[in-house]
Order: structure tokens, then C-alpha cells, then sequence
RNA sequence: CGGGGUGUGGCGCAGUUGGUAGCGCGCGGCGUUUGGGACGCUGAGGUCGGAGGUUCGAGUCCUCUCACCCCGACCA
């Protein structure tokens, strides 16, 4: 490709609202442009990476037996309504109607069709199992987009779907994924762990996310350095303490003026936080009332909450809605609350005697005790863990990093193919709803976590698997002297005909403009011919990694080329690797 | 949805107490240059996000509105 004839320019600054490095880099370098909010044309740049990308995950999807389909971006709502999706999923779905006046929804994800096409098209056990993927756009509305491609309203993922007869079958096809991925992630240069997560709006029983550790990534991953204990921080755990062992005393009311705080109480009273019980208040989606206590060492995990609580969502509760269930905003306790669903942390379960709220202005109550003085209707985990915690494992310290969700498996189980009827006869003639599994990977979210990954100050430094050109070739030196331009268009015709990818700047530019735009572009490796190197019939050849370059005939170029290459790729490939 | 911020030429920005819009980069032409974002001359390009209002006069003041960005809520 010549550089005179390419569509999208690359810009010496970027736009100066935007942030993340990726978005940055990808603007600057004509790889994206953004139409609307969380909404972004590729450029050619931007296309030939996320196709790259596309490509890995295509061929480890067929290495383990997936069959690539397309399946459509709007949807008739009836079959999101036998999910039960319809009524269930917020605004993120976008729906409208069609001329008809008939409902219509665009596609967040696919679950729905292929358990329609499931239905269809499976009737016996001897067609299973089955793993069909497609690659395909999807819009969410989300609530807030933001930071380039790593969140954005419209976007393309390849998601796919598994169907077994029974949880062995899905349990292979989770761990073929999970290998699947790994080798994606591996082939693509990215940094990643596997973690534990929460199913959240897709129902089911188990579900892993990979994760690419980045400074700005919108997760938190805690992380056991010494056993590998890993969980996205919505469902980590972390080693309890005993259940401390010391007498019950008896309640006894304290005053406590402008106490509204924990660390205001503790101070007041000279107290370890430890011997506190915080009340947090949340209105579930259901419309009951959460009294959520805690120790006061500790902060709720609101996903754990959530699911302890059995509702879908949660939201902070009114003061208006604390008074009318008998408790005080800032002073509040689980003793004689009425009209909430009292969920406590094992941390209170376990530690006598602490100070509550009095449910009353300026006062607290010492040595409360769950089970003694109130009865919480659950008891369970609902602690959020922190770097520094015990590992639930192992014990040692965990670290918490940052991170980038860039692919995710789950077991969905029957949910979808019992509500729309996706069955199979089995030997017997006795029919069964199949049980699925879905995979996500986005391909556009990878393409902008690798530049997170790969840059330094002058530009995007691209994996060689997935950069938008092997090479970017350039001349430079005077329009009048031609001998740089014939000698660059010599190797130009050379290594495209040896196969490589070349990104050829003939553009009539300084040499500034054109080692600056190669640096930022991020191709892996450079040729430029010059007068200096043609004196001695050679080319520069320069890794964008690497600081120093080396100089080689010019008859020597291609071969030359091919062997950095060759490396670059067994880098990322080989199995054996760094 | 809450909080904060920004909208002035393609990009980055300036614009005083309200007085008829400017700078850098980029873009076209000519010339000189040519190994890390050159220089000179010249030229094109803006209903100052939109609507309404105050005023003799609004980029500037007031009201409403739209868009985008950041933080949070939210989120396969």
C-alpha cells in the first residue's frame, strides 16, 4: 500500500478530550474516527487489525471444531420475550417497531437465535455435540461509553455457542474454549490472566473472564501471587478469621453526638473498626428493602449482596425509605428494624459484641449480637475483598490489579433451551432441553487492549500477528536525487512479491515526517533507503521495538526481512516462546 | 441517571470592561530545502454547537436546548 494513496491522515495531535493511550494512539494514527458517542468508523488501518484479530480467533474456533455462521443484528421481540429477556433486560437494548408496528429489538448478543435455531434444527442426541460461532455487530446502550474501542455502544464480538446433551459435554467445550482463548490471547501479545466472575445477566452456572491487565482497565482482578488464585473482584473471597471467642455482654446504649461516620464512631468511642457493625441500606429491584450489615473493618461487595439477597439489582436506599423501616441514616441497626430483608456478613456473624447504630439521632448500642438481639433472615459472604487480604486458598496476601475484560465463557446450562424449547430425544426416545454454553471475545476491544499494552511515547508498537503492515518501507532525501525513490520502489515491488505486507511511504515528505508517522503507526519493521545508504548499496532495516538498526545490501533486503519476521511471528506462535 | 467540564476554520487553542473574529499546525499555489514533524511568499477556509432573549450592537450577558469528554451509578 502506498502511503500517497491511503484513505485517513495521521494526526500530530489528538483531539485533546480524549484520555486512554489506545484511543489516542488509535486517532492519532488514522486507525479509527469516532461518528457518535461510542460509535467509531475503522479506517483502512484500523479494519486490516481487527481483522487480523478476527482471523486468529476464527482459526482457533475451527481448531476446536466451531462452524462460523451469521446470524442476523435485529430481532423480532417474540423470541427475546419466551427468554424472558425482553421484560428483564433495562434500556441497553434498544428497541423499536417496525412498519408494521410489530416489535423489534437490536441484537446485544445472540443467545436467543441460536436456541431458536436450536430448536429447529436439533432433534437427537446423535447431532450433538455442536459448536457454532459467528462474528458479528452488537449494540448496547450502554449507560455511559467511554475510552475509544475498549467500551463502546456499537461493537463486533465473535460469541459461541455450544450445545451438549448433558454438563460433561458442556464441560469439554468450556475447557476447549478456555484453551482456545488462551491461545488467541497468546497469539495476539496480550498479557492476561483467567479469573472467576460473576453470570450476571446471562443466568448459569459457571463463568470465567479473561482479563488483560492494564493501568486503566474498568475491572478489578485479585490476584494470589503465591498459589494463582485469581477472581474478577465482584466474586473474589479472602480467607476468614476465626470466629472470635469471648462472652456475650449486654446492650447497653451509648450517646454518641455527630457519630455518623465508622471512622467517626471508632475515634469517638476508641474503638478498633473491627468492633463495629456498619448498616448499608439498598432498595432491591423487587421493591423489598436490603439491611445490609458489615463489620466496620469491611465494605459490601454490592454483586455479593445482590445475589445473597436474591434480587437483580440494587440500588441505595432514600432516607425517606431508611426512616420508614424504622432506621436512622448514619445510626443505623439491624435491632428491631421492620419491613427488610436483613442480610449480614459472616464477619458479624462472627464477631461479638459490637457497636451498632441506636436507629436513633446521636446515639449507638454497644454489644450488639446477631442471632441474640435480631435474626437476620441470610447470613453469607458479602464482604468485598481487598489487595492485602488472605488468599481463600493459601492465606498470603493478594494483590489487586486493574484490568481489561477481553473475552469471557460461560455455562448457560438449559436456561435458554427450556424457555424456548430447544430439546433432543436421547436413546430411550426421552426428550431433554440441550445444555449450552456461550463465549464472547471483542474483537475491537482486543485490537484497542493490545495498543494499551504495546506503545511507547513515539507511537504504537504492534505485535507482528496483528500489526496493519509486516513492513513500512520509506525513501528519503531530495525529490531531485531519484535514486532513494527507484531504489525504495524497487523494494516495494521485491517484498510484495515475496509476500510481505508492506506499507510503502512515497509520500514527497521530510525524513522526519516519515520515521515520525512509522513510529506511530507501529508497523514491526522499518526499511528506509536513503543517498547515505545507497552509497554503499544499502538499506536500513530497524525493529519499531528496538532502538538500534542494522544496515544490509540492498539485493539483501527481502531475505533479510523474512528471517526478523520468521522470529517476530515464532515470538508470538512457537510454543516454546520467551 | 447524578456530579464536573468543553463546544470558536480539518486539528490544537486565544479572544480584555459587550464594539463587527485571530494564532499555531494542517490544506492549495510558487520558490528554496531534504536523515527525526523545514523556511519564505501567497491563497482558500469560520451563520463562534443550536434556539430564544437583553442591547444601538452579543463569540462575550441571560434563558432554554443539543452534542461530546471526564468521574460515579450501570454493564457478558
Amino acid at each position: 500500500m502506498r502511503m500517497s494513496h491511503l484513505f485517513g491522515r495521521t494526526l500530530r495531535e489528538a483531539p485533546g478530550d480524549v484520555e486512554l493511550p489506545s484511543h489516542r494512539l488509535m486517532l492519532r494514527a488514522a486507525l479509527i474516527r469516532p461518528l457518535g458517542a461510542g460509535i467509531y468508523s475503522l479506517l483502512p488501518l484500523g479494519w486490516r487489525v481487527v481483522r487480523k484479530v478476527e482471523q486468529i480467533i476464527r482459526e482457533e474456533m475451527n481448531a476446536i471444531g466451531g462452524q462460523e455462521m451469521l446470524m442476523p443484528v435485529v430481532h423480532p421481540a417474540d423470541i427475546w420475550r419466551e427468554s424472558g429477556r425482553y421484560e428483564s433486560v433495562g434500556p441497553e437494548m434498544s428497541r423499536f417497531k417496525d412498519r408494521g408496528e410489530r416489535d423489534m429489538v437490536l441484537a446485544m448478543t445472540h443467545e436467543e437465535v441460536v436456541t431458536d435455531l436450536a430448536r429447529q434444527e436439533i432433534n437427537s442426541y446423535r447431532q450433538l455435540p455442536m459448536l457454532v460461532y459467528h462474528i458479528q455487530t452488537k449494540w448496547r446502550d450502554e449507560p455511559r461509553s467511554r475510552g475509544g474501542l475498549i467500551r463502546v455502544r456499537e461493537f463486533t464480538m465473535k460469541d459461541s455457542y455450544s450445545l451438549d446433551r448433558d454438563e460433561a459435554g458442556l464441560d469439554v467445550q468450556y475447557h476447549n474454549h478456555w484453551r482456545a482463548y488462551e491461545r488467541i490471547f497468546r497469539r495476539v501479545g496480550l498479557d492476561f490472566v483467567v479469573v472467576g466472575a460473576d453470570t450476571g445477566m446471562m443466568g448459569g452456572s459457571a463463568s470465567h473472564e479473561f482479563m488483560a491487565l492494564s493501568p486503566y482497565g474498568e475491572d478489578i482482578v485479585l490476584i494470589c501471587p503465591s498459589c494463582g488464585y485469581a477472581d474478577n473482584r465482584e466474586v473474589a473471597t479472602f480467607r476468614r478469621e476465626a470466629p472470635a471467642n469471648e462472652p456475650l455482654l449486654p446492650m447497653e446504649d451509648v450517646e454518641t453526638p455527630n457519630a455518623t461516620t465508622i471512622q467517626a464512631l471508632a475515634d469517638y468511642l476508641q474503638i478498633p473498626l473491627a468492633k463495629t457493625a456498619k448498616a448499608v441500606f439498598f432498595k432491591g429491584d423487587s421493591g423489598r428493602f436490603v439491611f445490609a450489615v458489615i463489620r466496620g473493618d469491611l465494605e459490601v461487595n454490592e454483586t455479593k449482596l445482590r445475589k445473597a439477597a436474591r434480587e437483580t439489582g440494587l440500588t441505595p436506599a432514600t432516607t425517606e425509605e431508611i426512616r420508614a423501616i424504622g432506621a436512622e441514616p448514619g445510626y443505623g441497626s439491624p435491632v428491631g428494624v421492620r419491613d427488610a430483608l436483613v442480610v449480614i456478613d459472616e464477619s458479624v456473624r462472627d464477631t461479638p459484641n459490637l457497636v451498632a447504630g441506636a436507629n436513633r439521632p446521636g446515639w449507638h448500642t454497644r454489644n450488639t449480637n446477631a442471632g441474640r438481639d435480631y435474626q437476620p433472615d441470610v447470613v453469607a459472604d458479602i464482604a468485598a475483598a481487598e489487595a492485602g487480604f488472605p488468599c481463600p486458598t493459601c492465606g498470603e496476601p493478594m494483590i489487586a490489579e486493574r484490568a481489561i475484560e477481553v473475552g469471557n465463557i460461560f455455562k448457560l446450562g438449559t436456561r435458554y433451551s427450556k424457555a424456548l424449547g430447544a430439546d433432543y430425544l436421547d436413546e430411550e426416545g426421552q426428550s431433554h432441553p440441550i445444555v449450552m454454553g456461550s463465549y464472547g471475545i471483542g474483537s475491537g476491544r482486543v485490537s484497542a487492549t493490545i495498543v494499551e499494552q504495546h506503545h511507547d511515547e513515539r507511537g504504537i508498537v504492534w505485535p507482528v500477528t496483528v500489526a496493519p503492515y509486516e513492513v513500512s518501507l520509506l525513501w528519503i532525501g531530495s525529490a531531485e536525487d531519484t535514486a532513494p525513490q527507484e531504489a525504495a520502489d524497487r523494494l516495494y515491488h521485491e517484498l510484495e512479491e515475496a509476500g510481505i505486507e508492506v506499507l510503502y511511504d512515497d509520500r514527497n515528505e521530510r525524513a522526519g515526517v516519515k520515521f515520525n508517522d512509522a513510529d506511530l503507526i507501529g508497523n514491526p519493521i522499518r526499511v528506509s533507503v536513503s543517498p547515505r545508504t545507497l552509497e554503499r548499496g544499502e538499506a536500513e532495516i530497524k525493529l519499531r521495538s528496538a532502538a538500534e538498526a542494522q544496515f544490509v545490501p540492498l539485493s539483501e533486503v527481502v531475505p533479510a526481512v523474512r528471517v526478523m519476521l520468521d522470529e517476530l511471528y515464532a515470538r508470538l506462535t512457537g510454543e516454546a516462546a520467551d
